[in-house]
RNA sequence: GAGUCUGUAGCUCAGUUGGAUAGAGCAACGGCCUUCUAAGCCGUGUGUCGGGGGUUCGAAUCCCUUCAGGCUCGCCA
C-alpha cells in the first residue's frame, strides 16, 4: 500500500526519487488523520511556494485511485484514506498465502555466534545472570526467524584466578563431605571466606595466582579438584536453564581456550604487538585512546582478554560467522573494545563484526548485588516465586482448567522473561518483587492471557463452515486498528534484529495485544451473520498466530487456556 | 580527573531516527460481566521532555555547554 502511494507521489514530483518520497512518508499520530501523510514542508524551497499551496496542487495532481476512500489536505500535509476493505484483504491473503508469517530467508547461509549467559562456576546463578540468558535467548529467537543459521554459546566462567582461590580455600578451610553435601553453596562459602581471610593476610592472593599458575601448567591434582567443581555448578546451571526451556550448542567456556592462549601471545609477538609493560604483556591502545590490553600477567599466566582473543579466532575458524555478539552487561564495554581492537590490529577484517550488545545493570533496592556479601536474589527462587503466584491467581480466577501446574509455569516464567524483555536493554533496573509480581497491564501474562482468550473463542464456535473471507463487512475500527498493528510484524522482527533489541517485539506483542482485547470488547465473533462471522474468526486466527509467534521470539510460551 | 551510558507525568517506561495537540502501564477515582475468559474494556492528566545556548519553516529527537546519577579506567571476570 506504502508502495502504491510512493509511485503515485512519484510520478506528480519529479524532482525527488522514489526513495526520498517513501523516507517522507509518514504515519499520521491519530486515526482520523489517515492512514499515511505527506508532509510538503520540503518541497517548499525547490518550488519557491508556501507547503500548504503545494499540498493543494498535489491534490488536484494525483486523482483519485480506487485503493484509496479519500485524499486530503491539512496545512501542509497531504493525508490519504486507504480502502478498509481492500487494504484488510490483503493483509488477511498475505498472511493465509505465507505459511510462517514474519519470518524471512534473509539470513540463509549465514551463520550467527552468540555468547550469553555465561555464568561463573561455582557461583550461584543470581538474577543479575538473568538478562543476558533471557536476552541472549529472544536474540537467538529472532535471527533464527530471519533464516540464521544461530550457534548459541554459553562461555563459561570456569577460568582464571578466582579458581586459584578456590582451590586454595578449599585446601585450607574446606572437606570432601561437605562439598559433597551442600554442593554449590559450600563452594560460595568457602570463597567468601577466602576474600574475608585474604583481607587480614595478603599472603593468601599471591598462593591463590601461583595455584592458578599451575593449573594453567597442568598440575594433574588441582584440575581433578577443579574439574569436580566445575560438574557440580553446571548441574545447577541446567536445572535453572532446563526451568527456562533454554538450551545452548556450546558449552565451550574459558577453560576450553586454556591450550589456546599460548597461541594467542606467539601470534601477538610475531605481529610486533606486544610491549612488555610493569612485568606483563600488553598491546598499547593509546593511538585508540585505550588503556593498553593486557595479554599476560607478569607470572606468565593467561587473562580473560586472552581467552577472549583465543575464542575469537577459535569461532571463527569453526564457524565461520557473519556476526559474533556478546550479550554482557555495559561494565565490560570498554573490555570487548579492548579485545575487538587487538583482533583488527591483528590483520582480521572481520573484527567488525564483532558486536557487544550491552544491557544495564541489575540492583537491589538496598544496593548492589554482591555474593560475597550475600546480597543476593536467586534465580531459581523468583522463578519459583513467580510459578506459586500464577498458582494462586489461577486457583482463585479459573480452577477448572486443565494441566494447572504446567500453565502456572508457563505463565509464571514467562512474566519474568517479558519483564526483562520489555524495554531497552541498556537501562539500568532497580529489582521489585511486588512489580516482578504483578501481572496487570503491560505484563507477559497479560499477552498470554490474550492468546487464551483468541484460543478459547476458536475453540468454542468452531472452526467457520466457509473459508471464504468478505472484507466489506469489516467496517469496524477496532478489527482495522487491529490488523493494521500486525500488519507491521515482518518490519518489528526486522528492525529488533537490526538493533539487537527484542523489547520492540515485546512492544509489538502489546500493541497486538491491546488492539485484539479492543476487538473482542466491541466486536462479537460468534455473531448471528455467517458471512461476518466467519470473517472475524479469520482476524481472531491471524491474531491468535502472531501473538504466539511474537512471544515465541522472546522465548515465550502460550497457554491456551489460564 | 578522563571516557561512556542514562535523565520524558507521582512511579516504571515508549516516542516510528527532524514533523501535526509528546503517549502507554502502574498507582488513584468512576463506569462495564443473563454474548465468546473481568489477568479484560472504557473514562478522568496544569509534563520547565534535567538546565542554558545554537542549527531551521519546525527540536524530546541534531550540535555546543552545563547539572545530576550509573558504569569503566593494568595483572578479577
Amino acid at each position: 500500500m506504502k508502495n502504491k502511494i510512493t509511485d503515485l507521489l512519484a510520478a506528480q514530483i519529479p524532482e525527488l526519487s522514489r526513495e526520498e518520497i517513501a523516507g517522507m512518508l509518514e504515519i499520521p499520530p491519530r486515526q482520523d488523520m489517515g492512514d499515511y501523510a505527506f508532509p510538503c514542508f520540503k518541497l517548499a524551497k525547490l518550488y519557491r511556494k508556501a507547503p500548504q499551496a503545494i499540498a493543494g496542487d498535489l491534490l488536484d495532481k494525483v486523482g483519485h485511485p480506487s485503493y484509496l476512500s479519500e485524499i486530503r489536505t491539512v496545512g501542509a500535509y497531504l493525508n490519504f484514506y486507504i480502502d478498509k476493505a481492500q487494504y484488510a484483504a490483503a493483509l488477511l491473503d498475505t498472511y493465509r498465502s505465507v505459511p510462517e508469517f514474519g519470518s524471512s530467508e534473509i539470513g540463509k547461509g549465514k551463520t550467527i555466534c552468540i555468547d550469553y549467559s555465561s555464568p561463573n562456576v561455582a557461583k550461584n546463578f543470581h538474577i543479575g545472570h538473568l538478562r543476558t540468558t533471557i536476552i541472549g535467548n529472544s536474540l537467538y529467537k529472532i535471527f533464527s526467524k530471519l533464516g540464521y543459521k544461530v550457534v548459541r554459546i554459553n562461555h563459561l566462567g570456569d577460568w582464571g584466578t578466582q579458581f586459584g582461590k578456590l582451590l586454595v580455600a578449599y585446601q585450607k578451610f574446606g572437606n570432601k563431605e561437605a562439598v559433597e553435601e551442600k554442593g554449590i553453596q559450600e563452594l560460595m562459602d568457602l570463597y567468601v571466606q577466602f576474600h574475608e581471610e585474604a583481607e587480614k593476610d595478603d599472603s593468601l592472593n599471591d598462593q591463590a595466582r601461583a595455584a592458578f599458575a599451575s593449573m594453567e601448567q597442568g598440575d594433574p591434582e588441582a584440575l581433578a579438584v577443579w574439574e569436580w567443581f566445575k560438574d557440580i555448578s553446571l548441574k545447577e546451571f541446567l536445572r535453572i536453564y532446563d526451568i527456562m526451556g533454554i538450551e545452548f550448542d556450546s558449552f565451550a567456556g574459558e577453560s576450553f581456550y586454556r591450550d589456546k592462549t599460548g597461541g594467542i601471545v606467539q601470534t601477538l609477538t610475531e605481529k610486533g604487538l606486544l610491549v612488555e609493560s610493569q612485568g606483563a604483556l600488553v598491546v598499547p591502545l593509546d593511538e585508540y585512546d585505550m588503556p593498553p590490553c593486557i595479554v599476560a600477567k607478569k607470572d606468565g599466566s593467561s587473562i580473560y582478554a586472552t581467552r577472549d582473543l583465543a575464542a575469537v579466532l577459535y569461532r571463527k575458524a569453526t564457524y565461520d560467522f557473519e556476526k559474533c555478539l556478546y550479550v554482557t552487561g555495559q561494565e565490560q564495554k570498554l573490555h570487548f573494545a579492548q579485545v575487538f581492537k587487538v583482533i583488527e590490529l591483528m590483520g582480521n577484517d572481520y573484527a567488525q563484526n564483532l558486536v557487544h550488545i550491552p544491557y544495564g545493570l541489575v540492583r537491589l533496592k538496598d544496593g548492589k548485588i554482591s555474593s560475597r556479601k550475600g546480597n543476593v536474589i536467586f534465580a531459581e527462587d523468583l522463578l519459583n516465586e513467580s510459578i506459586n503466584k500464577t498458582a494462586a491467581i489461577i486457583e482463585e480466577k479459573n480452577p477448572n482448567i486443565p494441566d494447572k501446574e504446567k500453565v502456572a509455569r508457563i505463565v509464571g516464567i514467562g512474566a519474568i522473561m517479558f519483564n526483562d524483555l520489555y524495554n531497552q536493554r541498556i537501562k539500568d533496573v532497580v529489582f521489585d518483587w511486588d512489580k516482578l509480581l504483578n501481572f496487570d497491564g503491560e505484563t507477559g501474562p497479560y499477552v498470554q492471557y490474550t492468546y487464551a482468550r483468541a484460543s478459547s473463542v476458536l475453540r468454542k464456535i468452531g472452526e467457520p463452515a466457509s473459508d471464504a473471507i468478505n472484507c466489506q463487512l469489516l467496517t469496524d475500527d477496532a478489527s482495522l486498528g487491529l490488523l493494521k498493528e500486525i500488519e507491521r510484524y515482518p518490519q518489528v522482527i526486522q528492525e529488533a534484529a537490526d538493533r539487537y533489541e527484542p523489547f520492540l517485539v515485546a512492544r509489538f506483542s502489546m500493541d497486538v495485544a491491546h488492539a485484539f482485547n479492543k476487538f473482542y470488547q466491541e466486536c462479537q465473533i460468534n455473531c448471528p451473520d455467517p458471512e461476518l462471522r466467519t470473517t472475524r474468526v479469520n482476524v481472531v486466527k491471524i491474531a491468535r498466530y502472531v501473538l504466539k509467534d511474537s512471544l515465541s521470539l522472546l522465548g515465550i510460551d502460550c497457554p491456551e487456556q489460564m
